[in-house]
RNA sequence: GCUCGAGUGGUGGAAUUGGUAGACACGCUGGACUUAAAAUCCAGUGGACAGUAAUGUCCGUAUGGGUUCAAGUCCCAUCUCGAGUACCA
């Protein structure tokens, strides 16, 4: 009986549906007393295409590791479903008006055929797909969620916005530590609870998770919609070409910036890929530095200098370098000594964090300050202790810090702190809260600072001016008159090159001088500010202090500029180029900085900006948050109504909020979303139901929010609701959750790194933070599969011109018609091209012109009298070629089906001979036509052959280009290992007992075929524990190759063997496994054990080598002590002839392995 | 530019802690079977040189150095390719 593997298949398959022998067990349910083991796939789009060979492998992965934690006695979760919302089925529904709901089922219906296919033990009664509104319900559920909370960074974690609401009615705004958006204004307790509530939904918006802002989009005007980066190429939209402009639309964003560090520091403890891990790291954009403000000096007055007596006052910093050790200590042991009332306020202005951060003990000036919030310059001072320094100049010292350097001092009693704690409290929120004092500072200004970000604070002594972003708000105001003209032209100028451009066009430095000096916080020199475009207006404060010896954009502006580029780094040439090394980098010319390498420069600088109160240590993360509106039909309504412009969230009990019908799904014409066509689409807050646009009083019925939620929202949270996707009252139960937890292992692409896999990471820890998920990284090992490549092919073809010298001729159809007296008398239909080899492409190419064209030419022209054909070197084109017009597996050109196509109709090959086409590795993709359909091999192959064979490919993690000729290796394999099983008469089924199983006339296996299957055994599970499935597959190849050999049809090693292969081959699995008597599934048979035993060797060919080099082999017994090998290799015939006389100067024998003789 | 990853026969790729480089396949060559083809089976197959042959010698894991008895594997430098990212201060 030979192997028909469509039969079996087939047969398979249907019986997997029919016993829902994959269907995972929920607690409760029989199965579920066994360990959990959940693996995932990224779920697909089901685009219309259909699945390639390329999809499939990371699926054919994960399948195998499920079915292998299925003999390994795990309870499997292996699921699937649909990312069912997006792009494409929406651009189809605006060509043709039909539904996207519609392609898309059809879509999915493909997809489901072509996975039952390959055989994959998925659980489908646990399907999901995105755009179902019973799932999507649980979308707008979270969204309401993420509404309802903000994020506490005390307890560093989201609440409820309750708890927020509690803390304003008692205590105002000022000691909230919170994420949330910039600028807020302070209010007290007082002012909230008069507030109206219009007024409170404002401000409590600045705080939700997810909020409504203004946010710059890439508007693009043609299309009526927003684009993403990615989808602009050179200024205008992919998709059409149309121009792209920049505008500020009012849209949901998420507070992702809020978990900026959990996201970061989660990265530790997940097991995923380095690139992957390295890729988000980077996204997140930590850098750590510093904040220094730079005060403007008054525009175009350069202060003078003291020596001339001008309003600086003495240079205080000598004195500090004098006694700065002093203090240091003596602020350390003060620390370790404080007075019972310090300690008591300090526990609070630590603990209760008033969003601003306090120091205690802390060298401000000459002076230590019991309590200091530097960014506020407040100085909280508690008497009644013995002040140990300074004892009797309080007055001064407040006189100095108050009114030379801008701080504000606050002071309390002992008994104060002690008995009235709240009082104290409510005066520093007060203090905290009042708008900072113009003060009286010590430079003469018109109290403008310019705070600036930098990461490198260790430089500013090479600080040789400022650059602001054009947009910078300063900009206008310190601008000097005489400056003014250039400034604005400059202003103007960037203002019309779009980001895009600005980005594209690195290389031009360009900028202008605004007239106005800031001050150095140290040298107190004046340093010219200048604007410049490459500064970015939304990183940062949009504005740096300029190093030009340390960072090369600095210093090609400084050259550029002609400004001086002070050399702060010892030992360094900075004549051609900045000097960025932190490591090797030793400070000069930098007052107390020098001499210090990086890493204490830095800690000192950080130090001394925050005693003399212009700066403090500061993180910034480039992330920026996630905009959630999206300008589309096709994808979540938000669950979201507008009274007076203010959004509101539905109560969950009414969701799911169904996407409404539109007639048609572009946008309207006044630039609202598609949504805004819809006409039943209103909130009535009586009814509690989507009521008609007509309605609306805005009294009971309101307008519903007509953007849609983007593609990451409904696979923010798929593998949670896996769990328990039916549960209609609750996203998940916790019953479920806790039994699931989370993702043991999730296989998908790359291409997610930042997407989808930094938004789910996001959710996830924003569900932890709810008490709703048990943990606060979804997925434990990711891996992402490599992809698989295409073989392109490609044509040479020679684009020919075709003339007519005859005056009463035209073009038709293709055709050169010639007509007489209004009828068409003939119709010559000349070649459009010519298709050519290789080698005549070449020669066209390299010399215009080629003998065998100009033959076929002039034939052509001889046969049609009055045709012209030209041709010339640029009108050659080599396209990509449908792998389907080639002949069989091979590279030639099938030329008739070629010819038969409606692009090479007009085509004609040069020459008789076989044609063949030239074949490259690229993307496999339906614009190349390389595309491998998995239908057709799983036809000619079956299921199995294409599983193993996607995983013999390579290495799981690595790309690899897909050739199919190459299936038929594990296509034989597959037979090999069914003759294996059908060795009797005709090639009937037969396997022999042993006789330890009863079985009388039984034969006891050889030990070469126990050996054979216990090294497979041992070798299939490393491979299967390290998803190396590429090697197992060479394995089972080895180990049926040798038990082939070895005649064996012993039961007692083919029953463990097609376990082994079951993951990999489930359907000759499953059969062969019923036809040794079994007749239930394969699935959960346990895995064979491995015994070592049969392994033991008695005697090891050892290689033996001269000098490195391996000459030859010698059987050794194991047994044989390191003297004892030596001596039986000395003795060998082989070692004298290698030797040749010489006597060795060392032999090294490692027992087991080698020897090597050495001289 | 920066970060990460990878370079092994004609091809896909093997090679535990450094220990017989090229497993297993594809392809190719030769043979068997066949009228023939397909399918199947058998043998050979990194390169160069010597030999009728068995066999032997030399060269070989991107390039150049180094460590070691021994390097595809470890170290240093360089080149190439791929992925991600970018005036991120």
């Amino acid at each position: 009986m030979s192997y028909h593997f469509n039969e079996i298949e087939a047969k398979w398959q249907k019986y997997w549906a029919e016993k829902q022998t994959f269907k995972a067990a929920n607690p409760g349910e029989e199965g579920s007393e066994k360990p959990k083991f959940y693996v995932l796939d990224m779920f697909p789009y089901p685009s219309g295409a259909g699945l390639h060979v390329g999809h499939p492998l990371g699926y054919i992965a994960s399948d195998i590791y499920a079915r292998y934690k299925r003999h390994k006695g795990f309870n499997v979760m292996h699921p699937q479903g649909y990312d069912s919302f997006g792009l494409p089925a929406e651009q189809y529904a605006i060509q043709t008006g039909q539904h996207p709901a519609v392609t898309t089922a059809e879509n999915i219906k493909t997809y489901r055929r072509q996975l039952d296919e390959i055989g994959f033990s998925f659980d489908w009664s646990r399907e999901v797909r995105t755009s179902d509104p019973n799932y999507y319900k649980w979308t707008q559920w979270i969204f309401i969620q993420l509404f309802n909370s903000w994020y506490n960074k005390d307890s560093d974690k989201a609440e409820d916005i309750s708890s927020l609401i509690s803390v304003f009615e008692k205590e105002g705004n000022a000691g909230v530590n919170a994420a949330s958006d910039d600028g807020i204004e302070p209010f007290t307790a007082e002012q909230w609870n008069a507030f109206s509530s219009e007024a409170q939904q404002k401000i409590l918006l600045q705080y939700r998770l997810t909020f409504l802002s203004e946010t710059e989009v890439n508007w693009c005007p043609a299309l009526g919609t927003v684009l993403a980066n990615d989808e602009i190429v050179n200024g205008v939209s992919e998709r059409g070409g149309h121009p792209v402009e920049r505008k500020k639309m009012k849209q949901w964003s998420m507070r992702i910036s809020a978990y900026a560090q959990r996201l970061l520091d989660g990265l530790n403890k997940i097991d995923w890929p380095q690139p992957l891990k390295d890729s988000q790291t980077n996204w997140i954009g930590r850098s750590e530095g510093a904040m220094v403000s730079f005060k403007v000096l008054s525009t175009g007055d350069l202060p003078l200098a003291p020596s001339e007596g001008g309003g600086t006052e003495p240079r205080y910093r000598t004195s500090d370098s004098d006694i700065y050790g002093i203090l240091l200590d003596r602020a350390k042991e003060m620390r370790k000594n404080p007075t019972l009332a310090e300690a008591k306020l300090w526990e609070i202005l630590k603990k209760k964090g008033l969003k601003v951060k306090f120091r205690r003990q802390h060298p401000i000036f000459n002076y230590i300050v019991d309590f200091v919030c530097i960014e506020k310059k407040l100085i909280i001072e508690v008497d009644g202790g013995i002040h140990k320094y300074q004892l009797n100049a309080d007055a001064e010292r407040q006189l100095l810090l108050e009114q030379k350097k801008g701080f504000k001092v606050l002071r309390f009693t002992n008994e104060e702190v002690l008995n009235d704690i709240d009082n104290v409290l409510l005066k520093i929120n007060q203090e905290l809260n009042s708008p900072p004092s113009e003060g009286l500072g010590e430079v003469p200004t018109k109290g403008w600072d310019i705070p600036v970000f930098t990461t490198r604070p260790d430089t500013i002594f090479g600080v040789s001016f400022m650059t602001l972003a054009p947009e910078h708000e300063l900009v206008t105001k310190i601008t000097t008159d005489a400056q003014k003209a250039e400034v604005e032209a400059y202003v103007k100028a960037t203002a019309k090159r779009s980001e895009l451009d600005r980005m594209a066009d690195v290389k031009t430095i360009s900028g202008a001088f605004t007239g106005a000096y800031a001050e150095h916080p140290f040298t107190k020199e004046p340093i010219p500010i200048w604007i410049g475009d490459y500064v970015l207006a939304g990183y940062g404060t949009g504005a740096v202090m300029s190093v030009p010896c340390g960072d090369q954009r600095d210093y090609d502006f400084a050259k550029h500029f002609n400004i001086a580029i002070p050399n702060i780094f010892e030992g360094v040439d900075i004549s051609e180029e900045a000097y960025a090394d932190k490591d090797k980098t030793v400070i000069a010319n930098s007052d107390f900085l020098n001499g210090l390498p990086y890493k204490k420069a830095m800690k000192t600088i950080i130090y001394e900006i925050e005693k003399r109160g212009f700066g403090y240590k500061k993180i910034n993360y480039r992330m920026r948050d996630a905009v959630f509106s999206r300008q589309r039909y096709w994808g979540e309504p938000f669950p979201v109504y507008y009274v007076n412009g203010l959004p509101q969230m539905i109560d969950p009990k009414y969701l799911p909020i169904v996407l409404p019908e539109v007639e048609k799904y572009l946008p309207t014409e006044d630039g609202k979303p598609p949504l805004g066509n819809a006409e039943v689409w209103a909130w009535c807050t009586e009814t509690n139901q989507v009521v008609d646009n007509s309605k609306i009083d805005n009294k009971t019925v309101h307008p519903l929010e007509l953007n849609t939620m983007p593609g990451w929202a409904g696979s923010s949270q798929y593998f949670n609701r896996y769990m328990d996707p039916h549960n209609e009252g609750e996203i998940f139960s916790q019953d479920a959750v806790n039994y699931w937890q989370d993702v043991d292992l999730y296989i998908g692409g790359s291409e997610h790194a930042t997407g989808h896999l930094l938004y789910s990471r996001f959710w996830q820890k924003f569900m932890f933070d709810k008490g709703l998920v048990p943990k606060d990284e979804f997925a434990k090992k990711l891996i992402n599969q490599g992809m698989i490549l295409g073989t392109s092919a490609f044509v040479y073809v020679l684009l020919l011109k075709v003339k007519t010298n005859l005056n009463n001729s035209f073009l038709l159809e293709g055709k050169t018609s010639f007509k007489d007296n209004d009828k068409l008398t003939k119709a010559i239909k000349a070649p459009k091209s010519l298709i050519v080899s290789e080698d005549v492409f070449n020669d066209v190419k390299e010399y215009g012109k080629n003998d065998l064209v100009d033959e076929w030419v002039e034939q052509f022209e001889n046969q049609n009298e009055g045709m012209k054909i030209s041709y010339s070197s640029d009108r050659l084109i080599r396209p990509n070629l449908d792998i389907s017009l080639l002949k069989g597996l091979t590279d030639e050109i099938n030329k008739e089906a070629l010819l038969n196509t409606l692009q090479y109709s007009d085509s004609v090959f040069l020459e008789e001979t076989p044609y063949f086409s030239q074949r490259e590795v690229e993307k496999m993709s339906k614009s190349k036509y390389n595309v491998v359909n998995p239908d057709a091999i799983c036809q000619q192959y079956g299921a199995d052959s294409l599983r193993l064979y996607e995983m013999f490919l390579g290495p799981l993690e690595q790309a690899k280009p897909w050739n199919t000729a190459g299936i038929t290796g594990v296509h034989s394999f597959l037979k090999k290992l069914w003759k294996l099983y059908h060795t009797g008469e005709n090639g009937s089924f037969y396997v022999t007992n042993s006789p330890l199983e009863g079985g009388v006339g039984g034969v006891e296996p050889s030990s070469e075929s126990f050996k054979t299957l216990h090294k497979t055994i041992k070798k299939v599970e490393e491979d299967i524990e390290n998803f190396s499935f590429n090697t197992s597959v060479s394995t089972f190849m080895i180990a049926v190759n040798e038990l082939t050999a070895e005649k064996c049809n012993s039961r007692a090693i083919l029953e463990p063997l097609i376990i082994l292969i079951s993951p990999y081959a489930p359907h000759i699995a499953e059969e062969l496994w019923s036809k040794l008597g079994h007749n239930t599934s394969i699935s959960t048979a346990p895995f064979p054990e491995f015994d070592g035993s049969y392994l033991v060797e008695s005697s090891k060919t050892y290689p033996i080598s001269f000098n490195g080099k391996m000459r030859f082999t010698m059987d050794l017994s194991l047994d044989l002590t390191k003297d004892e090998i030596e001596a039986a290799v000395m003795a060998h015939e082989k070692t004298i002839a290698q030797l040749a006389g010489r006597t060795p100067k060392k032999v090294i024998i490692v027992p087991g392995k080698i020897v090597n003789i050495v001289g």
